[in-house]
DNA sequence: GTGCAAGTTTGCAATGAGTGCCAACTAACA
DNA sequence: TGTTAGTTGGCACTCATTGCAAACTTGCAC
């Protein structure tokens, strides 16, 4: 991964990696808020200055990658079968989110889903990125479904799956901690309920058409 | 509203109304980013420390009262007729919502609107205001239903709901003009279109707004 | 290799939000 | 008239973030 890379790119690499490591050091150890971008930089051996070279701002230390969960919906809508409806496509892309475990780095996301629930900002962020994502997911499925739905219908049917999810897991993940696999189970039975009127019934992969 | 107020008070509540008018000003007239704290307590001849006996920050400026939403799903849950549903009950808070003119203090309301589309971190506020309702909605709301809900449940139908109408919202505002008219126009058929598949079955709310 | 252009690193100086501290001032009330 | 509690606003400070410019490095061509 490193190799096919000119030497320039080579540092850079190094130089952010060793930001973002020096960044989760500091957060675990002090907090957040505590821990100040001069810090940082020093902990990685590099002038302040050049952090913003890297990082236009403190939060995007912790939102990194590109978001798995638009991903795993441009695959869920790319793998459509050819009678999967709109809502049908949703549900597999959102339980393939469940499965694999959040994303990428879990120091980072550790971290990330502490801070949401502490630092103002980092929350705003997170929402921020994921009313991004949610939009563009509507965007995509429009496309995918040119004759089911409008933009705006699409828009509506992405807001209330994703917001459905996030509702339930922000009670879930409130107070505490819990194993995975009853958050998945719990999640799944609460968005069902809520999510009645937008998919039908008994609706599954590859099962009866609903809507 | 002023009488019935002792001095102080009526002296503090002036110093705020002159904050936000001569914030509105500025805002209006050189942008968010452009105007500073210091120009908006000179205009409203405070100091400029004085600024933060009101306002903890300046986004606080443009978020000032309490969320008309919130007390429209109060007052719905409240008002709720024997054989209501919870998703009824809700159908009715959100289309009460859609009724009225959004919210009080036009001006403020306008710009809100304006720069949180403009402004990362107004926009990042918003989304946790919202955030915040929506919860405080669903622990009223599953508290209203005990016997139909639980905490994780209610938690994701409001954020269906919610996320149904906002997600539409966005998309008819995106690059949209922002005059008064077409936004309650915008908000009218975001509702009309995210309640949709609410309004199709069993529920039959009082002012729903038609299709 | 040599050498130039493009990309990178940093220090320095500013700006602006937000905070702690403290002394002066003023409304509330006995 | 005092005492007390709440309000004001100056001062100094921390931090994130930006613009600027000089010193370096790497990529690439000759």
């Amino acid at each position: 991964m490193l190799a096919r890379m000119s030497l320039r790119e080579l540092k850079r690499a190094r130089t952010r990696q060793a930001l973002v490591t020096a960044a989760a050091d500091l957060f675990e150890r002090d907090g957040y808020e505590q821990t100040t971008i001069a810090d940082i930089a020093a902990a990685a051996e590099v002038g302040t200055r050049t952090f913003f070279g890297y990082f236009a701002t403190k939060e995007d230390l912790l939102f990194p990658e590109t978001d798995g969960r638009l991903r795993a919906a441009i695959d869920a809508i790319a793998g459509r079968g050819p009678h999967d409806t709109p809502a049908q496509v949703l549900l597999r892309a959102l339980s393939i989110v469940g499965d694999d475990s959040d994303d990428l780095s879990g120091r980072l996301a550790a971290l990330r889903l502490r801070f949401i629930a502490e630092v103002p900002s980092v929350r705003g962020r997170a929402l921020q990125t994921q009313s991004d994502v949610q939009q563009e997911i509507a965007r995509r499925l429009a496309e995918a479904f040119p004759d089911e739905l409008d933009a705006v219908t699409s828009a509506a049917l992405v807001g209330a799956f994703v917001g459905a999810v996030t509702g339930a897991l922000q009670v879930l993940l409130r107070d505490r901690p819990r194993d995975p696999g009853s958050v998945q189970e719990a999640v799944e039975r609460a968005t069902a309920v809520a999510l009645r009127p937008w998919v039908g019934h008994d609706v599954r992969p590859g099962g009866a058409p609903g809507v």
